[in-house]
DNA sequence: GTCTGTTACCTTACGATGTAAGATACGCGA
DNA sequence: TCGCGTATCTTACATCGTAAGGTAACAGAC
């Protein structure tokens, strides 16, 4: 119980709890332990302040999830077109690659939320924008988004459920991660890994680079809307 | 309390539980009412058992999402490279985005899982298999295998993910869905939703076959060790 | 037939989760 | 100083995965 004592304590200086803070805050949780590590509780934890608080600045669970995501977005750098449009959709392209990297539950997330954020839409906005004034019509637009964003989600998504991490040194994994059985049964499989894949030197983020020159350069060549090229 | 008149009746002639049922059990539900109503107990319950009678056959809750995903990887057709490369794997993307799509909590739950089942691997092997015969290097195959991969999983998680289906008339959630205010912010993004992709017959299935065709038609150009001519 | 051991299933229990409902304490204008 | 609105906390509940241990049904041995 509260005496008079403790009411003339100095108050520790608690920063007023916000949507911001508390989004802020979910997002350092989940990249240091986990999207799981998210819970209504942990995250009042580390703010300080009881789980119940939490529902004066967030609707719900899931109103932090949306604002999670959108956070990531807002890190993304928006595409510039003035080096031309192969270069600034890489240069997009990779921003997205880093940041859902930086935020490896962000893509795991992005499959159950429907209504992006503001940061979302700025971003997606100024995607579609930089295709429109570098030539593409509506519909080679629509193409063009669909097809870029799926590369670099999908990417994304088998890059973050690899087993091993970029830097590992992956040449002592290979006998355990290619069983005698497993050569025998997965041929092709197995010749992949052990020639390619768990040689020093490979990284599959370089693989990255491959697919988004193919799609890139190959969407320049049917910028415009004329039958398309490559057909 | 069971007394002799219940020892004497017909049994249910219950079917033994095991770790197949359980997962095809799992997958069933799943599909019918998402995948957060795969609970254990809810589980249980639809093969008239108790919740932990489950874990005489599968290890944990994880064990069960493993193998629901490989149930899924075990219905996707595998490639048939009699009438060539490009045909083959137009077919097995058709069948990954049909599989994945037919259950659409699979995508989000790859990437959580980090060790491929049997069909899962047989899947894959195959898909290497066909590029190897059909004259890709060991490098290529890795290049395009990634890059297929990539564009058939990102392009599900956004097809699951938009606030439509793919039969709904959109015609009619034009006002809904763009508000003047979202108009004057992302009007590039508006321009593309008014004119394109919220006007009628617009399918977004339609998207997976540009971008699959020139995805594949592309890597088709590039399958010899020559450095790549879109380069 | 009865005995015994193994297997398959059930019961109970625990800590953690999201959040509804209501009690409390703080900060600010009067 | 007072009171009031609002930010925070307390308590409670249903539901989750699963640990621990109990029970009932069938197998083969005698």
């Amino acid at each position: 119980m509260p005496t008079r004592a403790d009411r003339t304590e100095p108050k520790p200086p608690r920063t007023p709890l916000s949507r911001d803070r508390a989004l802020r805050a979910a997002v350092e949780l989940a990249d240091a332990e986990g999207i799981d590590a998210v819970t209504m509780r942990r995250l009042a934890q580390t703010l300080g302040v009881e789980a119940m608080s939490l529902y004066h600045h967030v609707a719900n669970k899931s109103d932090i999830l949306d604002g999670m995501v959108d956070l990531v977005f807002a890190e993304i750098d928006l595409p510039d077109d003035r080096d031309g449009w192969v270069q600034a959709m890489t240069a997009r392209a990779t921003s997205v690659r880093a940041a859902l990297t930086r935020h490896r539950w962000a893509v795991g997330l992005m499959e159950s939320r429907t209504s992006p954020g503001p940061a979302t839409l700025r971003h997606h906005d100024a995607v579609i924008g930089c295709c429109r004034r570098s030539g593409f019509s509506v519909e080679m637009t629509a193409h063009a988004f669909s097809l870029m964003d799926s590369y670099i989600y999908g990417f994304v998504l088998q890059e973050i459920s690899l087993p091993f991490e970029d830097g590992d040194d992956l040449s002592e994994m290979i006998d355990t991660m290619l069983p005698p059985a497993l050569v025998e049964t997965y041929p092709y499989f197995a010749e992949l890994a052990s020639e390619f894949v768990l040689r020093p030197g490979y990284s599959y983020s370089d693989e990255f680079t491959f697919g988004l020159r193919l799609v890139l350069e190959t969407l320049d060549t049917v910028r415009t809307p004329a039958p398309p090229s490559f057909a």
